[in-house]
DNA sequence: TTCTAATCTGATACTCAGTGTCAGTCGCGA
DNA sequence: TCGCGACTGACACTGAGTATCAGATTAGAA
């Protein structure tokens, strides 16, 4: 799918940059994101400065390239799904892939989750990543219709609610620390657009 | 509303900021916003280094910062609207307030779009600054029912929805110079929740 | 096993964004 | 005219991110 090491050098490359990883994020929940500099993140993790930058471009990809195959789990389970139903039930089980690939461990995702929500330049940086997921996701949800002409508003609006929800259903979940189920909450969530819009109804869980 | 300058002082730095960033963005539409330095604004602006940083907090905010008041307005014509209207109506009328407020000058408005859509990093701040306005919407859409209980998931889904047409549709008009009309641009955004979901009609425009 | 080429590493130097400080200047009201 | 508060430019500093280079390491073929 996204991430098939072959090679040893790309095995060797994928766990060194867990481990790295690993130890800054430790860092990060314990000082706080913008406080931890580059220079103690490499001597926290015992290799120079060059090394740990060649591993991560960035400071917020430390934490978010957790995140990166996501793009690729919503697009691949999009194909997945019987094709005749309606786009929003599409989106929905298509964000349940997704949301099923990031809860492996519920505790660590929850503190990721708080520790992103609580700092705006990682915030920002994921919103990047989802808007470079959402123009293939466009294009895997207008598959079954051949009209690909180049105004897909509609198409493109229905994506970017869904991964709107997303967020929104994790940030819900993390705050009742992994508690809730996630399927309902992705029920109540889809629920905006299928409501009557009146008066919110807030599905009542 | 937002920006009332009272004062010498602060009719002043406006004019200032305004102009500032009149020089700027020349620059960046020239050599690309990537390539041009605050040294470079600073020389070209004809103030020191020192001067233009106190203006613009960033180098974003030099080209971002007409998108501040965006959030209040979409609130205050929130609260304008009459209340009995269903919550997508009366989304889609603040958005088009929103709009009529950027549309001063189309040519400068679509050239900023340009700008931005082409720079990663505009696009990541002027969605954090969505992100920072939508706390705010929530509240006013639902001010009408008195349950404001904490968890109003619905209410933030239409909202993030909401916003995100917001951009699409900037974009879309954008993409055709400014030509196409932005009130059947946002009804056509809006149909994505109306519509029944199966085969996207894509609003035959 | 041995050789070679590709890759990884650490060191160093660099640009630029953004913060902070400080002394001098300017505008404005008393 | 004086004094206060704000504005300015100069300077120094931290930290992110880029680029380069020589030496160590390792994969893989001979």
């Amino acid at each position: 799918m996204s991430t098939a090491p072959v090679g040893t050098r790309e095995i060797s490359r994928h766990a060194v940059r867990a481990e790295l990883a690993r130890v800054a994020f430790n860092r990060f929940c314990l000082t706080g994101f913008n406080q931890v500099t580059f220079t103690d993140l490499s001597e926290a993790a015992g290799v120079s400065r060059s090394t740990f930058l060649r591993y991560f471009g960035t400071k917020e990809d430390v934490v978010l390239f957790v995140f990166d195959p996501v793009g690729d789990v919503i697009t691949d389970a999009l194909d997945a799904e019987r094709a005749n139903q309606d786009d929003w039930s599409r989106l929905r089980n298509a964000l349940e892939s997704a949301v099923r690939f990031l809860v492996r461990d519920v505790q660590e995702l929850v503190t990721i989750l708080g520790l992103i929500e609580q700092t705006p330049a990682l915030c920002a940086r994921l919103r990047e990543k989802q808007a470079e997921w959402r123009p293939e996701i466009v294009a895997r949800l207008q598959k079954t219709t051949s009209t690909t002409d180049g105004s897909s508003v509609i198409a493109n609006v229905r994506v970017a609610a869904a991964l709107e929800i997303l967020w929104i259903v994790l940030g819900q979940w993390s705050a009742s620390d992994g508690q809730e189920d996630l399927g309902k909450l992705l029920d109540a969530a889809f629920a905006a657009f299928s409501t009557p819009a009146r008066q919110q109804t807030d599905a009542p869980l």
